[in-house]
DNA sequence: TATAAGGTCTCCACAAAGTGGAGAGTCAAG
DNA sequence: CTTGACTCTCCACTTTGTGGAGACCTTATA
């Protein structure tokens, strides 16, 4: 099938299908006469593979890997669960940095009175050079 | 005093201090003759202040728009605390959807046994159409 | 058969927020 | 006068696409 319709298939916009298939991600064989890509079923399994890995936040270099483990029927469950277990980590991360952000944010914007007057303990906090 | 100075008393790589003038973030004098930038302690303090910004997250035209009301006396208070609020409404948005992502992936990788048989349920989550 | 409409191609530019390097100019010390 | 440290500008690269231009292909209709 052309590329029109993988995007369909796939729920993916056709200029990031044109983009997976240019970084290799997906390898779709060429209409040597039209120069179309032409697609297979097999290729909008990957394309929904990694859409839906894209959106659980791996990364375009994970997901070809999680890719590669994908196709590989010999690889061992392990290696996917590592990748997985990494991923939850840097959530985490994520997360923690996220929380003393918005606890020091919502700190500093308690105390401001958010009226017509120019004082205001933000600019203060953010203008301070300690911590 | 020059850039490397700057850079110092600010806490902000040399390039990135560059960075910050080139896109008018901060505009320090230039000596004519030797075409180099020259800082002045006010300078250094918006750079700190933006340092500071950054780190909480504000974006650059975030930055931008928190110098002026730094710099405008008469600005009022309720101008600064509605970015800050916005700031963490979009903290609230990003944290609830790492939440719903960690969990997702908790619990297939929970299901996952994680040894050397290539059967793993992570794959075939992702692998899944449906959800 | 000619042409119009719609699909697809490649290539270029842009987004944010810098980082790294090349090659050239400047400054202070020995 | 030369060396070394500093600074300058300009370009490329990062990530994950998105938007557009101009050209080419395919299919349907007149």
């Amino acid at each position: 099938m052309n590329i029109g319709e993988a995007a369909k298939k796939s729920n993916l916009p056709i200029k990031t299908v044109r983009f997976y298939s240019d970084i290799g991600l997906i390898n779709p064989k060429t209409n040597e006469n039209s120069n179309y890509r032409i697609f297979t079923n097999q290729d909008i399994e990957k394309l929904l593979f990694v859409g839906k890995a894209r959106k659980f936040n791996f990364s375009i270099e994970e997901c070809r890997e999680l890719l590669s483990l994908y196709e590989n029927r010999t690889r061992s469950s392990s290696e996917v669960k590592k990748l997985t277990l990494k991923k939850i980590d840097e959530i985490d991360q994520k997360m923690s940095e996220l929380n003393s952000l918005r606890k020091e944010l919502s700190r500093v914007a308690k105390s401001c009175s958010g009226d017509q007057r120019p004082e205001c303990p933000i600019i203060g906090f953010l203008a301070n050079k300690e911590n």
